[in-house]
RNA sequence: GGCCCCGUAGCUCAGCUGGAUAGAGCAACAGCCUUCUAAGCUGUGGGUCGUGGGUUCGAAUCCCGCCGGGGUCACCA
């Protein structure tokens, strides 16, 4: 890595020069500002109390230093006290021949034994997925996709939140009201029927309320005592206690919506490596909480209910199991963490969860921890920001919930409709075109949505999102597109990729003029230097992501990548090139481009169309 | 009220471990299709980076106070 040369050759230019042993971190050390000319820029500020001298002064001793010693440099610039170093063409001809055709440019190997664990999505199995799980499942899965390139081995898990009090809920109003209504007898999807009878279930709850209050109750009493509520109650004792009735209508509903998320899952693109079931995990969360209980670390209350006392980590008591026994979220979500580590012993456990529930993970650690689990250092969550509408927040009881289904349905229409009316589908077969609105309405849905920090509140406007042009997933297909097309072009025109070779020979006739009886046959234009060097930048973008678990970084990436390429684009014809070195190596650096492109919308779970 | 997060152009968002004149897109206006795909490109206008202090050679970035917005503090998940 040249950088790491750059920096090496400075500290010894300080040793040498100025008899002084310097850190690394004393050095910053950049890339050089777009208008500027140059690649890499030392700030020398910071090192005048060693150097003892102007800014200007100490970036000439430094610049003249690496540009004896280091080969690549072919000039530096000083303003003020920046040191701009400019490297020579064919440094950035030779990272062009060597990595063009590298399939793995920029992605790490598979290294540790150990895995990482993300979950995500984590549906509740009494509603359809609604947009805030579309920006759950796209982070999860794309978060996933970034691990794996750097180097990890990935498990991407699915928790189904399939027990409890709110799956009770719906199947009290199923059996009340259903009528033995199926999804086949219905034409609804699953998910969709059970979600039916979770929202009839509030409703007629919410009327026994404003009922009870009317007949004299306080309202918390009234939320207590509604018979529909006590009902539900009693339904999930008798799942705990594995009644036979409940268990086999529990399945069947279950059942239903599993059928209905596969559906959005498989149309969403997202996948998991393990699907866990919470009714399967609890136990071990209740064994977790009763041998605490023995050990004296948790208590007992009169009623029955045990708790964890937090107190003296600055929290307050945390019921663990009630008083029937029945356990509650916290509990779950300690038994299936036991059983993770027990199973699978990860280096590191990601919750992709949304912020509202910072609160409990933190809570989770703490007990776990004292519970005498060292390893809830390993958990980590992810907490990403809620997704609002322009109206305001997503209320299920206003209907102001964007559905999952009924979104992604929206896009493909209007992707569909916009590329008619551009005429782009004149010559596609009809499997072709449908499989490009679906490229394109997805795209533009997944990178409106992962392209905004994680932990940032994100506005969801459907009329921007629907916007296919800027800074959008279409306009970085389009540009993939094109230099695919560009590509095809070539070839029938004769200019082959493969025919310049790995490192085409044009590349090493670059050598400083004094020395070489003849002039550089190529040179490049700046724009082409400029791509060059985010092309160069990939391998540390896909670092940076993974480090901060961040698909927007790379969302970025893209764009500016697409961006830039569209300015060369516009700017170069390549097949008009008179010069057939310069036209081939122009080609390169469109394969290139467009290869980086394609793998970094890959990371983020997004397909791009070989023409559009 | 306690704790956590956010505040950058009219709108949606970038801005990497502090560095040079704070950047894109949308919207507005003016240009570019006998030229490799115009879902594109070029240009113009638009900012006291919420606010007041502090640290520093240097602050949108780090620290403190305040203001505004959101979240959370359930025997819901």
């Amino acid at each position: 890595m040249i950088e790491q040369l750059l920096l090496e050759k400075t500290r010894e230019a300080v040793r040498v020069i100025y008899g002084q042993e310097i850190s690394a971190e004393l050095i910053g050390f950049e890339k050089t500002k777009k208008e500027i000319e140059g690649d890499f820029t030392i700030v020398v500020f910071p090192l005048l109390r060693i150097s003892r001298k102007s800014p200007e002064a100490t970036a000439h001793d430094l610049g003249e230093y690496l540009k004896t010693n280091i080969d690549w440099i072919r000039e530096y610039i000083i303003i003020k006290g920046f040191l701009n170093i400019t490297l020579k063409e064919s440094f950035w001809l030779e990272f062009l021949g060597g990595n063009w055709n590298e399939p793995d440019y920029g992605l790490q190997q598979t290294r540790d034994e150990q895995p990482v664990i993300v979950e995500y999505s984590s549906p509740n199995t009494n509603k359809p997925l609604h947009l805030g799980h579309i920006r759950n499942n796209l982070l999860g899965f794309s978060l996933g996709k970034i691990l794996e390139a750097n180097g990890f081995r990935v498990i991407k898990v699915n928790l189904v939140n399939d027990r409890g009090i709110h799956i009770c809920k719906s199947m009290l109003a199923y059996m009340k009201w259903g009528n033995g209504e199926t999804p086949e007898s219905s034409g609804m999807k699953g998910d969709h029927l059970v979600g039916k009878y979770y929202v009839l279930f509030d409703k007629q709850y919410k009327e026994q309320v404003r009922a009870l209050k009317e007949s004299g109750l306080q309202e918390d009493e009234a939320e207590k005592q509604a018979p529909l509520l006590m009902e539900a109650q009693e339904i999930l004792r008798k799942w705990e206690a594995r009644n036979q009735e409940t268990f086999d209508l529990w399945r069947m509903m279950n059942g239903w919506v599993y059928k209905g998320f596969d559906e959005t899952y498989n149309h969403l693109g997202v996948r998991f490596d393990l699907v866990q079931h919470e009714s399967s995990t609890y136990l071990s969360g209740k064994d977790l909480v009763m041998k605490g209980l023995e050990q004296g670390l948790l208590n007992q209350k009169d009623d029955g209910s045990i708790w964890a006392d937090l107190k003296d980590e600055g929290l307050d008591e945390k019921v663990l199991l009630r008083a029937d026994g029945t356990s509650v979220y916290m509990t779950q979500d300690l038994g299936t963490a036991q059983l993770r580590y027990n199973e699978l012993n990860p280096l590191k456990m990601i919750y992709v969860v949304g912020n509202e529930q910072i609160y409990h993970f933190d809570v989770l650690k703490i007990i776990l921890k004292k519970l005498g689990c060292e390893w809830s250092d390993r958990i980590f969550h992810l907490s990403y920001g809620m997704v609002e509408l322009p109206h305001g927040k997503m209320k299920s009881r206003e209907g102001t919930v964007v559905d999952a289904d009924d979104l992604m349905e929206e896009m493909y229409q209007t992707a569909e409709k916009t590329t008619r009316e551009l005429g782009k589908v004149n010559e596609f077969s009809d499997d072709e075109a449908t499989n490009l609105f679906s490229m394109i309405g997805l795209g533009a849905l997944k990178y409106f949505i992962l392209k905004v920090d994680p932990k940032k509140n994100m506005l969801f406007d459907p009329a921007e999102s629907i916007d296919f042009t800027g800074n959008t997933g279409p306009f970085i297909q389009y540009t993939y597109a094109r230099i695919q097309s560009l590509l095809r072009k070539a070839e029938s025109a004769g200019l082959s990729l493969q025919a310049t070779g790995p490192v085409p020979r044009v590349f090493e006739t670059e050598r400083p003029a004094a020395r070489s009886p003849q002039p550089a046959v190529i040179s490049l234009k700046p724009v082409e230097t400029s791509i060059l060097k985010m092309l160069y930048a990939f391998p540390q973008t896909i670092r940076q992501a993974g480090a901060e678990y961040s698909p927007a970084r790379i969302a970025n990436y893209a764009y500016e990548l697409a961006k830039e390429y569209n300015t060369f684009y516009q700017e170069i014809p390549v097949l008009k090139e008179e010069n057939r070195k310069m036209a081939e190596t122009r080609l390169l650096i469109s394969a290139f481009t467009g290869e980086v492109i394609k793998r970094s919308m890959s990371l983020l779970g997004i397909e791009v169309p070989s023409r559009m």
